[in-house]
DNA sequence: AATGAATGAGATTTCATTCAT
DNA sequence: AATGAATGAAATCTCATTCAT
């Protein structure tokens, strides 16, 4: 199965048509779910024809990946931006960034972000994907190591995971609160990784 | 959409036949996913007609849905064992009975309790579904406000989610260790509640 | 395709499952139409098994070419009735007895005759059904013989065509007035056939 | 469930295949009747795919639905046709046109026309089609009050449905002769309506 | 005689994808 | 580059009928 966007739309009116069918299908997926996403009706929601979609992508499921590449790109970009620093400055000042990254990341759509989770658990992935997870889980488990932690590699998967999970759950039940919710992450995290005074829940 | 057993079997050789076929279409979800599953393979895997899978279910989707049922109300059953004496013993030792219920649960068919947490990307959930969720973390609920937490709705909705999401990262990586995922299990729930010494993670 | 009832019943418990087959055969019919009418829910409305409908009806055609089969042989009986004085009585008599067999017999369930018409005119008719048309409308031509009209044969099967149109759309439209509808039935009969006063419409 | 056709072809290929599907269902219903009209048969007689009958008829029965609607149409236009001018000439001319009308509609096709008088045993009439029924007999009842009858509603529902009927079993009969059957109408009408002199049957 | 679970042919319907314009 | 009509494999689902109990 082809997965990668046939062509990267060069002109301008190009890449509308583009932009116009990762977003329509990003829409459906939260509007409707997967079973109801569909080509004709992707193409139908972007405005453009069936045969346009099919200029750029190749398959449906390379429409897919492609909102999950650039999604997880995003997020990799955001995790190096928190850890940039992390030599000179104190554990607790990159964690704080990074928490915030991942918060701000899964708060923006909480229902696409959870749709693509199951995209990615489910389905085929390309390995330009599992590249970038690995990649960002790398970077955390490297600033795990740097705060002292053993086993980093194991503790930043569990904690992604961990975290992962809460905001999800967080973002279905319709939080939008992102201070509040980073609070929760942070007590998850510290208490997970055992740093530092943990202030008592409910303090 | 109807999500509904058509009938519930009575007779001996019938309940055979409706097992069978929820049997075969959790194996069909472990072992190719959601995409794969349609009402042919569950039948010849179940070994019985297409006919006869009509005959209980209306629908696909009402045979995932009541494999949800099912589980959910399993799970539910373990977490009402696991507190049932917990006015009458330690904090500590009814932690232990949940967590270990969370993580038996969960690890016993990894794969298949990841796509079933995912359903509701490509079901609508059920009102009988969501009640038994939320009599599971109702459960939960009281079982923090026994051990004198604040907040107790959030905190078992967050912890839920959090272990969860953890247990089934493990599982996907392939961990079958249920003790050593207890051990860690044991430590988020500890340390994000803010209960008791939790031992650095390492030791 | 066999459509002879399998057996006729003689037990009275099985006379009963027999009758309530084909009641539950028309009840649907009325209520629901043709493509509602499935072996599967007359065995269910006439609350016998499935088993126990194919005791006695071969098919699902037998079932409905039985009804036919009655509701034509009853009719044959009228019209039959209705004509065997006829040449001892006036004409004006024996039409009038005419008109109120077809009219009475097919207001009493409008839309169940309209129903067998439709089966009668599209089905594969069984010889016997069509035995019992030609003979009610050979009976209604000697009769029209007998009144002193030629080419009876065409006339009578216009006419009889013509009054069950009519008494069909007034049974449909929901008149239960039988002597309104006779009154009119006779002016389309007089009318055509040209026989004496037939009084002014609207008189 | 779904009679409406889904769209609407604009590009002369498509209505080649829209109205080849129609056209296709018309003489299969005719040839063999609704219990063999299947969307698969359709499809193939019109050489098209079944994926084409697909995009623009949602149903078997909204390709049924549709051509009633036509032919009603057609009925309705003919109608008005031939009372156009019913006030500037008399009323024997202008009834002789309705009766043209009918006679030429029924007998083009009659199998065809028998069918359709009787979808609503197989088809939920839906608004429209109602509309356009209503819409004929609201038509010829305005002539029979134009002609000086009374209670013109109800005649013109008995009058049109005896002339259906009447037709129809001529059709079935095999008859083809317009003239001879035109003139067997027209006694039938003048006959009910005691309109003139209707010559005796037979001159 | 009655039951009802089971069957499977065949119908309906969807939707990813192609291709002529 | 864009269009959208057409395709058909594959899925869903129905229902007449059989047969073991």
């Amino acid at each position: 199965m082809r997965i990668n966007p046939r062509k990267t739309p060069t002109q301008a009116r190009a890449r509308v048509s583009y932009d116009a069918i990762l977003e329509a299908a990003a829409r459906i997926l939260v509007a409707e779910g997967f079973d109801r996403l569909n080509t004709n009706r992707v193409a139908e929601v972007a405005g453009v024809s069936i045969g346009t979609l099919y200029q750029y992508f190749p398959s449906k499921e390379a429409i897919l990946a492609e909102i999950i590449r650039r999604e997880r790109a995003q997020l990799l970009e955001d995790v190096q931006t928190a850890t940039r620093d992390m030599a000179a400055e104190d554990v607790e000042t990159t964690l704080e960034r990074l928490l915030r990254a991942a918060v701000g990341h899964q708060l923006r759509r909480p229902k696409l972000a959870r749709m693509l989770e199951y995209a990615d658990a489910v389905l085929p992935l390309e390995e330009e994907t599992k590249a970038l997870n690995a990649a960002i889980l790398q970077r955390v488990a490297a600033f795990l190591t740097h705060a002292g932690l053993e086993d980093a590699d194991l503790l930043a998967r569990d904690l992604v995971a961990a975290l992962r999970g809460m905001i999800d759950a967080a973002g279905m039940a319709g939080e939008t609160d992102q201070e509040a919710l980073l609070l929760r992450s942070g007590r998850l995290a510290r208490g997970y990784l055992g740093l530092g005074p943990s202030p008592a829940v409910g303090d």
